[in-house]
DNA sequence: AGTCCCCCCATTTTT
DNA sequence: TGGGGGGACT
């Protein structure tokens, strides 16, 4: 077979990993080398130059966004679609593997997948009846606790026992919650993972089977796995299975969960033979981005080493602004992104990259400002929502009444009169006779357990799930979904929250109907009939593993706006990096040691060369953050970029730029300013030093509106901030 | 049961 | 500054 059109158009690095014989290789890839290229060339390269079938390779990613793009890239590049292959994230590909052998992996049949929501309701509820302080030891943190354990194979009773208060009380949450899964047939996110590996471990045939199955395993993305995670794959490629990982070290900035860089390292010494691939040429920025990154993650230790470079030109400088404060920052960025898109430029295109999404506020009032589309990234996905959540509660009963998740969260919403009470009675109940709620419900009912009018209510939820049964047998998934949400009085519900919210939400519930409609099996082997509880099953699963898209407009032409860690995978033409500034960005909580600044450096990398074209990089002297003004110094990953790359902004007005005066804020320190935006129609500019009759002397922060109605915001050295009408106070100027 | 108010908190996020 | 959660009050 004629394979060169897998190795056409790569470059010799690039060949060199697709078409290696070693059964074992190390792709050092940096950004934009075209990693995921690789990947699906080395299998293609598999199936038709080394006849290896479809069934033998496995592919895996992060997140269900990059196995669908491998998925199609693949499909793309053989013409075909090879149903066989297993491509998907490390959470898809171990729970198609639980639903498989359950009994293996010692779980129920009809177990269910607990999200970190349900998880953290699940943690509060064992916390209340394990009478644990919750201001000493809040459910948040015994959840991380609980995950962070997970994540490195831990379980209850693998931990060592210190008599210190915290590992005591961690260890008591974790086990009683162990046992409330098991008792459920929950299964959280890292429990799927650990069970997976478990089931390597403690069935030697059925790992033998995938071993002997799977002969070609890849993986995207390396530097980001954790303990657990790598462990599986050690055990899974076994001694003779090729395995393929592809990563980069300098982009490694999920550490803080679980990420475990050191794997990279690791996959040297479990495989001696491994051919290490370094591909080092850029295929998407400028030669001056790259040498800013290059330079700036110099600055960390112990790399693998890398140096980015391309065949392109030096293109633009990189442009950097030192802006007064936040708002000045987001007019600056706003109007950068209006002169691009004046002179022919699409704004989706570029994008405005932050650390931490408070800052989007002022950004996203700058855009409403001049009226500029835009889009952010982040915050609630689809199924994570509350209305999504409580129509699959619904659904989730109908498949499993003993599903005491699901029950908790719908049993009285909408409001039916079964309130905290009741759910007590019921709750111990099921506690005493270690069974389900549902069952707890029934048995209060027929025992006439609770008063009258709370078993009416209880009678008539129970009621109305079986009725929601029987009405939906011979229905297809989306009439399914459709029939609960009109019968169970969700839609009413949330439109007596009235409002943009409450529109949204009944928007969002027949979205999820449409989402039914399309839901397909494609990564699914079996046949399923559509009218099936088992498709409904597996749509929740899906539903769970899957969070889903969290905004459906993609067409529109609109800026993006995202945190640095959203965007690692990404890239634009145009990219605004703001908010450099000590504090926040190295982040406070991560500057003080080096495994944290070095992660930090390493995001700082990642936003930058997300850049194709230019970059602007942007700080403030000052920012609004929880309420009050904070002086702000300059990142020092600014200082790490080669001056000779970087073009200060100055703004026209600086020209006839007034002087400063060494000016005092409110926060008692004294420094130099140098601000040079003009307050329009004045001869005022922010920063300035000015005096009011009243109020004494301060110092000009911001300004709103214009003519008449024009204010400026000052900040006196007496009396703290006001925000003064420019026709009324007579402000004079200091020199 | 629902509303209101106060207090507390405040990186990053996927599955 | 502002959002969310929990408790108290109606």
């Amino acid at each position: 077979m004629d394979v060169s059109h897998i190795l056409d158009n790569l470059n010799d690095e690039q060949r060199k990993a697709v078409a290696s014989p070693s059964p074992h290789q190390l792709v050092l890839a940096g950004a934009g080398s075209g990693k995921t290229r690789v990947l699906v060339h080395r299998i293609a390269w598999l199936i038709e130059a080394e006849q290896a079938s479809p069934f033998s390779i496995l592919a895996v990613t992060f997140t269900n966004k990059a196995a669908r793009e491998m998925r199609g890239r693949i499909d793309e590049l053989l013409g075909q679609h090879h149903g066989g292959m297993w491509v998907g994230t490390f959470h898809g590909l171990a729970h198609r593997l639980l639903r498989t052998h359950w009994q293996e992996a010692g779980l129920v049949q009809d177990f269910h997948i607990l999200d970190s929501d349900d998880q953290l309701r699940l943690i509060k509820r064992i916390n209340r009846s394990l009478r644990i302080d919750d201001d000493k030891w809040p459910a948040k943190q015994c959840q991380w606790y609980i995950n962070s354990q997970k994540d490195e194979g831990l379980r209850a009773a693998n931990i060592d026992h210190f008599e210190d208060d915290y590992t005591k009380t961690m260890l008591q949450v974790y086990a009683a919650y162990e046992e409330a899964c098991n008792r459920g047939g929950m299964i959280d996110f890292g429990e799927i993972l650990l069970r997976a590996h478990e089931l390597w471990l403690k069935n030697p045939q059925v790992l033998a089977h995938y071993q002997k199955r799977f002969k070609h395993i890849l993986v995207d993305e390396f530097q980001d796995t954790n303990a657990i995670q790598y462990a599986w794959l050690r055990v899974l490629s076994g001694a003779d299975n090729s395995l393929m990982v592809v990563g980069d070290d300098d982009q490694s900035i999920y550490g803080w969960r679980g990420a475990r860089i050191e794997n990279i390292q690791q996959f040297n010494v479990d495989f001696l033979d491994a051919d290490i691939i370094r591909l080092e040429q850029n295929y998407r920025s400028t030669s001056t981005i790259l040498k800013a990154a290059n330079k700036l993650i110099e600055n960390n230790q112990g790399r693998l080493g890398k140096n980015l470079w391309t065949e392109d030109g030096d293109g633009e400088q990189i442009s950097l602004y030192e802006a007064f404060n936040e708002q000045d920052e987001a007019r600056f960025v706003v109007d950068r992104i209006q002169d691009w898109f004046n002179s022919g430029n699409r704004r989706i295109d570029s994008a405005i990259l932050y650390r931490s999404n408070a800052q989007s506020r002022e950004l996203e009032d700058a855009l409403l400002r001049v009226g500029m589309p835009y889009r952010i990234y982040g915050g609630h996905r689809f199924y994570e929502r509350l209305e999504i959540k409580n129509a699959l509660a619904y659904l989730r009963l109908l498949v499993n009444r003993d599903d005491d998740t699901a029950m908790e969260r719908i049993i009285n919403v909408p409001t039916r009169g079964i309130g905290g009470r009741t759910m007590e009675n019921i709750r111990s109940i099921a506690r005493d006779d270690a069974s389900s709620l549902w069952k707890a419900c029934a048995k209060c009912v027929n025992e006439s357990l609770l008063s009258s009018r709370a078993a009416n209510a209880v009678l008539a939820f129970m009621e109305l799930i079986d009725n929601l049964n029987d009405g939906c047998d011979e229905l297809e998934l989306h009439e399914k979904v459709a029939h609960i949400i009109n019968n169970t009085g969700l839609i009413q519900h949330h439109e007596k929250e009235g409002g943009e919210k409450a529109r949204a939400r009944v928007e969002n519930l027949d979205e999820l109907i449409s989402a039914a409609g399309n839901f397909d099996d494609a990564e699914l082997d079996e046949e399923f009939d559509i009218k099936s509880y088992a498709f409904l099953s597996a749509f929740l699963d899906q539903a769970a593993l899957d969070a889903g898209e969290s905004q459906a407009s993609e067409s529109e032409d609109a800026v993006q706006l995202m945190t640095l860690h959203s965007a690692k995978g990404l890239e634009f033409q145009l990219v605004f990096l703001v908010g450099l500034e000590e504090g926040l960005f190295p982040h406070k909580m991560s500057m003080d040691n080096i495994t944290g600044l070095e992660e930090e450096r390493r995001l700082c990398y990642v936003g930058i060369t997300r850049a194709e074209k230019k970059l602007y990089i942007s700080h403030a002297e000052s920012r609004r953050m929880h309420g009050d003004v904070n002086l702000c110094r300059p990142s020092r990953f600014i200082n790490e970029i080669p001056s000779e790359l970087i073009d200060e902004v100055r703004l026209k007005s600086s020209v006839s730029r007034p002087s400063f005066g060494t000016t005092k804020l409110g926060t008692g320190l004294t420094r130099q300013m140098s601000g040079n935006i003009e307050v329009p129609q004045t001869e005022l500019s922010l920063g300035q030093r000015v005096i009011h009759g009243k109020f004494g002397e301060g110092v000009i922060l911001n300004y709103e509106g214009q003519g008449s109605s024009a204010r400026v915001q000052v900040s006196f050295d007496d009396v703290g901030s006001k925000w003064l009408v420019l026709s009324y106070a007579k402000l004079e100027v200091l020199a």
